[in-house]
DNA sequence: ACTGAAGATAATGTATACATGATTATCGCG
DNA sequence: CGCGATAATCATGTATACATTATCTTCAGT
C-alpha cells in the first residue's frame, strides 16, 4: 500500500483532474458566480494545483459547458436561463430517442437487453413502499442514470454515445437532474410511476424493433425531466435540491 | 496597417490557435496516422509554438473529436468507420431537424426568414447552369453552410446551437461536407438539385409553423449527406476530395 | 465635477526547466 | 535461440519565471 498517504496529496490522481473537480463544485456551489472572470491566481490557492493544470482544468470546464470563454481572455461562469436548461434536456431527450431508435432498428439481442430489464426490475421493486423514502429517492437516481447509461450504450454508435454524454454532462440535463429536486413534490409519486412506465415501454418497443415508438418514447421521457424542472421551480420550498442552482439566472436578477 | 509583418509570425492569433490550426491541418491532410501517439515535440517542431499552447491545442483537438486520450497519457489521431461517419451525419440532422421544429413551433418573424430566403434563391441562381461548373460547387458549399448555419441561428436556443456546432466540427460530418465530394459524380446535379428541394421545404414549413414536417424534412436533408458518403466511397474514383481521408478505417486495414 | 488620457498594476499567454512515469532496448539467463 | 528483467532513454505532467496585454486608478484639463 505504499507509505502512508497522510498529508500527501493522492498522486494517483492527476493535478489537472484535482483542480477540474475542484473548480466544478466551487462553480455548482455557486462559490463562483456567474458573470465574474475566474481568477487563475485564486484558483490555484483553492485547489493546491499549479497554474498549468488550473488553466487545462478551465479549457475542460469550458467543453464542458459550464464555462465561457471572455474574448479578451480568461473564462466566466456561464449562466443558463429557465428556457436554457429545459432546451438542454430537450437536447438531450432528442439523442436519446435516437439512441434508442437505433437499438431497435439495428437490434439488440436478448443477452444485451438484459441489463436493462434488471435495472427496470430494480426500479419497480423500489416504487413498491408506499411513501417513498429518502434512500429510495437516492437509489432511484443511481439505478435511473444507470438505465439511461445502459440503454446509450445499446446504440451501439461511439458518436451518439460521446454527444450524448456531452449533452449530459451539464448537471441539470442529465437524466437524474430533476428526480432529487422532485422528492419534495407531493406529485413525487405519481411521476416516478409515470418514468418507470416510460423505461418499459422503451424496453418494449426495442424488443420489438418499433423504432418509432422506442425514439417517441424517449423524447417524452425527457420532456417528464422539463416538467419536473418547472414545478420545482415554482414550488420554491426546496429549491436548495436543485442542482447548480447558483447558475440558473432568474428574472429578478 | 502596423509595420510590416514580414517573417514576423502574426501575433494577433495565439500560438494556441496556431497550433491548432496547423495540427488540424496535418491530421486532416494525414501527415499525422490514426492509432499512432502524437508526439508533442514534435507538434512543437512543425507548429513553431511552444510546449504548453500546443498541449493546449491538442485539448481541444480532443474534445473537437479529432484525437483521443491515451490511457497512459498523451492523444492519438481517432480512425473512423463508415459507420462511425455516417452516425455522426445522422445526429448531426437531428439535431437540425430540433433546430427547424424550434424555429416553426417558436415562430420567426417575416424579417428573420428573409437571409435563409437570399441564401435559397442564390443556390437557385447556381442550379440554374446546367452542367454545373467546378466554381459552382465551390460556390454552393458556401451557401450551403451558411443556410445551414442561418437555420440553427433560428432555432433561437443557445444550448442546442451550441450542440449543433459540436456534432458539425467534425469536417465529415459537416452539411457541406460531402458536397464537393460529390462533384466528380454523374448524380452530382440531381443531389444538388434534391438538396435545395429540402431546403425549400423547410422554409415553407417554418413559415407555416409545420414543426413536425420542419424535423422531418431536416433528418431527411442529412441522410442526401449520409447518401453522399456511400456513394463517394463505392466510386473510388475521386476519392480524394473527401475530407479526412486518412481518418476513415477501411476494411482492408 | 466630469471626461479624457496616461501610467501603474495585475492578469493572462507563453516558454522552459524539472521530475515522475512509461516505453524500449539491451543484457543475462534458461 | 527465446524470454524475462533491468536499465537507460524519452515522453508526459507539473511548476515557475517572463513578457505582453488588458484593466483600473489617478491626475490633469476643460
Amino acid at each position: 500500500m505504499k507509505a502512508a498517504p497522510e498529508r500527501e496529496v493522492d498522486r494517483s490522481v492527476s493535478q489537472t483532474v484535482k483542480a477540474q473537480l475542484a473548480l466544478r463544485d466551487q462553480i455548482l456551489a455557486g462559490s463562483l458566480r456567474p458573470g465574474e472572470r475566474i481568477s487563475e491566481l485564486q484558483a490555484v490557492e483553492t485547489t493546491g494545483a499549479s497554474r498549468t493544470p488550473v488553466r487545462m482544468a478551465l479549457v475542460r470546464l469550458e467543453e464542458e459547458g459550464l464555462l465561457e470563454a471572455i474574448p479578451s481572455g480568461g473564462f466566466m461562469v456561464k449562466a443558463f436561463s429557465e428556457r436554457d436548461i429545459s432546451d438542454s434536456i430537450e437536447v438531450r431527450g432528442t439523442l436519446e430517442g435516437l439512441a434508442a431508435r437505433f437499438a431497435a432498428e439495428r437490434g439488440v439481442s436478448a443477452r444485451e437487453l438484459e441489463p436493462l430489464k434488471e435495472c427496470s426490475a430494480a426500479i419497480d421493486e423500489l416504487l413498491r413502499q408506499v411513501p417513498i423514502s429518502v434512500d429510495a429517492f437516492s437509489s432511484y437516481v443511481t439505478l435511473n442514470a444507470r438505465f439511461h447509461a445502459v440503454l446509450t450504450e445499446l446504440s451501439r454508435s461511439a458518436p451518439l454515445i460521446r454527444q450524448i454524454d456531452r449533452a449530459s454532462a451539464l448537471p441539470f440535463a442529465s437524466p437524474s437532474g430533476f428526480v432529487m429536486a422532485q422528492s419534495a413534490l407531493p406529485e413525487a409519486q405519481q411521476i416516478l410511476i409515470i418514468g418507470q412506465e416510460h423505461h418499459r415501454v422503451v424496453i418494449d418497443a426495442i424488443e420489438n424493433r418499433e423504432g418509432a415508438r422506442a425514439e417517441a418514447i424517449m423524447r417524452e421521457h425527457a420532456r417528464l425531466a422539463v416538467r419536473n424542472l418547472r414545478l420545482a421551480l415554482r414550488n420554491r420550498t426546496h429549491l436548495d435540491l436543485l442542482p447548480a442552482l447558483a447558475l440558473i439566472k432568474t428574472a429578478t436578477d
